[in-house]
DNA sequence: TCCGAAATGGGCCGTTCGCACCATCAAGGT
DNA sequence: ACCTTGATGGTGCGAACGGCCCATTTCGGA
């Protein structure tokens, strides 16, 4: 019932140190690969329950050695190491189907205890990154903090809305009580404001920065 | 140079066991709250370094006083615990100025971790959230991970993608080398599998579907 | 081998859109 | 008192759009 666990990266000394570390955590450390082609190859040969795998290898990145691995063999879950908290490989190594992502400056117990809940199915990731995560949530919502500092005035944003909803310039002039040609207007200093040519944009650029909302 | 910490939950025994563990930890508990408002409102008075809130609340939730915490003292860092690992609660407290969010099944020293850390100004989230957040992530791509399952062909999917990027049909025409018949023939077999009536619509439902991406 | 889907294209027609010009009225700030 | 802004409206024009008919070619699966 010991956790077969695999490790994939180009540094020999890191490799040789992590071996140990994992050997003394309880893992059965089953084979060492070098860079990305290498670990797919050995991965289908040794079906390990889990690879410690670093993002940048040469032949083959982590990243697509992850998704060829996660292709391969369902049962095998990669773990991510990498050297700093980029959010941005963080999202293609998800998408790649890592079920953990650990900077390498994270203690000894952290890499285990993201192995060993990997091998259970669950998916771990280092505070670092969560951080990370954190800070990306939080500049989704900046636009739509800027509560009074509206661009567009409230009739503006109803036309907005009701457009990104589905209505046709005479349905809006229907719903809010007003002409067609207001409608217009209301949309032609819309395009100016949001710096949009058409309603697509329009509703574009207001979605991206949080005015109207998709259901 | 010690911590000084406000509790808020509407719990008298949570708040007790917290007080506790959290002095023994070496935090200064200058007060308890134990709803929403009188935590806005003391909060005011004593000026702590982090407030630990509890997400559901009488009076006013954790939310909203973490809101009107944040935007009254700027010095003031918010830690919000919470029952379940719900993602859609975690981003409203990540939107009210939340420094971190930990569900209240986690250890003494993992809260006292989280105080430490928003104290200095970082971040910090349960290994439970960040799971959480991770299977976000994932459901967000699988629409674009279901590779052979596509709504829309390749060909309609950069006629999308150009659309929300800006062009029009005749521009559409011109990059991807073809008439504007067909960049109209395409859309108009999009408008059908998307159930849209006209671009506008088919872009707002392909950004939803995760097939086009705004930049 | 044949069928269907995907991709390419044409023509026609009515509607909608975006832009140009413009006017009126109420509200709020200098 | 004046001026700006927002919201309401009008006319007209040319381009774009969406729906409808249709055809050809290519390519992979039944």
């Amino acid at each position: 019932m010991t956790i077969r666990l695999m490790l994939a990266d180009d540094h020999r000394m890191l490799r040789e140190g992590l071996s140990r570390s994992m050997r003394e955590q309880g893992f059965d450390i089953v084979g060492e690969a070098s860079d990305g082609a290498e670990a797919v190859a050995m991965a289908a040969r040794l079906h390990p329950d889990v690879i410690l795998m670093d993002v940048t290898m040469p032949e083959m990145d982590g990243v697509e050695a992850c998704r060829a691995v996660r292709a391969d063999l369902p049962g095998t879950q990669v773990v991510m190491l990498t050297m700093h908290a980029d959010q941005e490989v963080l999202a293609s190594a998800i998408r790649a189907g890592a079920s953990g992502y650990l900077v390498k400056d994270c203690s000894t117990d952290e890499i285990a205890s993201a192995v060993r809940m990997a091998a259970s199915g669950e998916t771990a990731l280092s505070p670092q990154l969560a951080a990370s995560m954190l800070n990306e949530v939080r500049k989704w919502d900046r636009p739509s903090a800027a509560d009074e500092e509206r661009v567009v005035t409230k009739r503006e944003e109803e036309v907005l809305q009701l457009i990104a909803d589905g209505c046709s310039t005479p349905e809006v002039a229907e719903k809010l009580y007003i002409s067609q040609k207001t409608v217009k207007n209301h949309l032609a200093s819309i395009y100016q404001k949001l710096d949009a040519r058409d309603r697509t944009q329009a509703v574009l650029a207001a979605v991206r920065m949080g005015i109207v909302h998709l259901d």
